[in-house]
RNA sequence: GUCCUCGUAGCUCAGCAGGAUAGAGCACCAGAUUCCUAAUCUGGGGGUCGCAGGUUCGAAUCCUGCCGGGGACGCCA
């Protein structure tokens, strides 16, 4: 598992299609196994209306088409006829009824019954089952891709971490997190913008600036004795001062600030940027676009943003509350600048300008998700740590505002990252310098561990990343689990070249093998977990929840690996059949399948299957 | 004090666009195990989905209020 991640090539079909007021599932061209029979229901039902003279305008669709949770209940569950008893006028199970028997006729159907409070359960024919097999093979890790984003162009802005320093370990999350949505989403069918902000115009990069010139003086051979209150003590700032010396000299020695924090500000901040771009780099995350906060700031595009809310008398000067509880200790009541995004759903109005007269970090970004707005995006999703809770409200309201209601913004939280090694927390203090660098952790784990792990837990809750047990090969592992279900079919492969010599192998030759020996209900059951996919990719990429795809090729690698324990049990399920050649190419197309939607899963984690574990 | 977020099995967590008897892994208990790739496998017990209302044919899921953990709360970014 050492290979570089890759993220998931561009190039999905784009339809521009009006999305107002139509359902999720018709904004959804894809042919998936449900969306296929979500049609079929459909049609019966228009075709039930016409004869047994119900009312127009029914909500046909509201019908869901949805694998129902017990398996026993068939493999496709509808709810239309609940749906429909009240505006027909009638009861569930008297529309269910016809429905059943007329879902029951068409030949995809092996059967059809209503159940509980009036579920119509289909059966579905094995051969619908096994076509998606053939269908996986011949569109390879295509295989998932939709047109539910109609081509609509998303900006997911991700990781921006301050240029004061190294990515830390706990910037992996809020990077993988944000790469592997922007991933899901062009798999849905989006055009995905990848952006980074970086926060280059506060007192911060200044204070980097102050750090970086000691440093340089360091470098000429001065003794600068303890990194004094109020700078960074980064070992990491060596190299930066080290670079200025080699190439000015000792100009700058002596000389008043005013002279050359500037200079000192815009070369350290541009080799922070290029630390952190090379380390996102090694973790296979590229970006799209940087945008810098300081030159937003000087084109003027602050000003011009605040003057768009002030023509529409969203802003005015007044003097704010003092915060409830907690009170800084140098409060005073001041009017000041204000944004009105109580108007918005926040819950105070919120400043504008410091005491300084300059922007607030606010302002700033309501520039800047202007700015966003106007490259093309309508739709803005942040990734943000969880402590910018607090900060979503006002941001929310601020783009509603600056786009005059046509941006929307959604923000994704990310929370803590806790380490371990060896069930050890492992302490980080980043004023001791003792914090975890995110290239330390992908020295000691490798790109994909990191990448997996960080999507083993909803962004929302926190997460325990163990050195050791990331590492374990074994069930409770589950990257490890993941890989070895990849593996082990390609094992298989393998050895059917040996025991199948001169046959075609090739996904294009198993695509076009007969399949009808494929009848055991584990087998099928494999079949629809991976028939499952399309949908899964649709479902998360419309929750902005990529987590879901790695636990859904937990799902799939354990129905490989059951598949694989029964014929342990029992020879004749194994794949490879010395007698049967049929079978074993059926089973082999299937096996294929399987490799080929975890890949195409990974591929959107970022991560790249192995075909081999071997330490 | 206000806002955000989480609360599901002993533990760690899933739970899909609101669907039927709420799931997985670990742990625990009982069995199997010279195996196409080795990093075991099969079965079993385990739950007032924090509490209380509401919407709905139907709620772990949506709404409101409480309780508990975490986070945020002018001039940090």
């Amino acid at each position: 598992m050492t290979a570089r991640s890759r993220p998931y090539p561009a190039g999905q079909p784009r339809f521009a299609r009006d999305r107002a007021a139509t359902s999720w599932y018709d904004r959804c061209t894809t042919m998936n196994v449900f969306n296929q029979f979500r049609e079929k229901i459909q049609a019966a039902l228009q075709d039930l209306a016409g004869r047994q003279g119900w009312p127009d305008g029914l909500p046909f669709d509201r019908v869901t088409v949805e694998p129902p949770r017990d398996p026993s209940h068939g493999d496709i569950a509808t709810n239309a006829a609940m749906l429909l008893a009240k505006p027909v006028g009638s009861n569930p199970r008297a529309i269910a009824g016809p429905l059943a028997e007329a879902l029951a006729a068409l030949p995809e159907v092996a059967a059809a019954e209503v159940a509980g409070p009036g579920f119509i359960n289909l059966r579905l024919a094995p051969d619908v089952w096994r076509a998606e097999v053939s269908a996986i093979l011949a569109t390879s890790t295509a295989y998932g891709n939709s047109t539910l984003g109609a081509g609509r162009r998303v900006n997911v802005e991700y990781v921006s971490a301050n240029p004061t320093g190294p990515l830390h370990a706990a910037h992996a999350r809020g990077a993988v997190f944000g790469d592997a949505l922007a991933s899901l989403l062009e798999k849905a069918g989006h055009a995905v913008t990848r952006e980074y902000y970086i926060n280059d115009a506060g007192a911060q990069v200044e204070t980097l600036a102050r750090s970086a010139h000691l440093r340089y003086r360091e470098a000429l051979g001065e003794d600068i004795g303890a990194i004094p209150e109020g700078h960074y003590p980064g070992e990491y700032l060596k190299e930066v001062g080290q670079a200025i010396a080699a190439s000015d000299g000792d100009k700058w020695v002596g000389r008043p600030e005013t002279e050359w924090l500037e200079v000192f500000r815009s070369r350290a901040v541009e080799l922070m940027v290029a630390d952190i771009k090379r380390d996102l780099l090694d973790m296979g995350i590229r970006f799209d676009t940087f945008s810098s906060e300081r030159a937003l700031v000087e084109v003027g595009a602050v000003q011009r943003a605040l003057d768009t809310l002030e023509q529409r008398g969203l802003v005015y000067t007044g003097v704010l509350e003092p915060p409830k509880g907690k009170v800084p200790e140098d409060w005073e009541p001041r009017p000041q600048l204000l944004f009105k995004a109580s108007e918005f759903g926040d819950d105070v109005d919120r400043p504008l300008k410091k005491s300084d007269g300059s922007w607030t970090y606010f302002a700033n970004d309501i520039a800047y998700h202007l700015d966003k707005f106007l490259r093309g995006s309508p739709e803005l999703i942040d990734v943000l740590g969880a402590d910018h809770g607090g900060y979503v409200k006002r941001m929310k309201a601020a783009v509603t505002a600056i786009t005059g209601g046509e941006g929307s913004l959604d923000v994704k939280l990310c929370q803590l990252v806790h380490l371990f090694d060896g069930g050890k927390p492992v302490r980080m203090s980043k004023r001791a310098g003792t914090f975890v660098t995110l290239r330390d952790v992908i020295d000691a784990v490798g790109p994909d561990v990191v990448r997996f792990i960080m999507l083993t837990r909803r962004n929302d809750q926190t997460l325990d990343f163990d050195y050791q047990k990331v590492r374990e090969q074994s069930r409770d592992n589950p990257v490890f689990y993941v890989q070895y279900a990849h593996a082990r079919a390609t094992s298989v492969i393998r050895h059917a070249g040996e025991a199948l010599p001169g046959r075609d192998l090739s996904d294009a030759a198993l695509a076009k093998v007969p399949l009808a020996s494929l009848t055991d209900p584990d087998e099928l059951g494999l079949i629809k977990v991976l028939a499952g996919w399309p949908r899964l990719v649709e479902s998360a990429a419309e929750a902005h929840e990529p987590h879901r795809v790695a636990f859904y090729l937990g799902e799939v690698a354990a129905a490989f690996h059951g598949l694989w324990n029964k014929g342990k049990e029992e020879a004749r399920l194994r794949f490879i059949l010395a007698d049967d050649a049929e079978t074993t190419l059926a089973r082999l197309a299937l096996v294929r399948a399987t490799a080929t939607v975890i890949a195409s899963g990974l591929a959107v984690i970022g991560v790249q299957p192995v075909e081999e574990l071997r330490e």
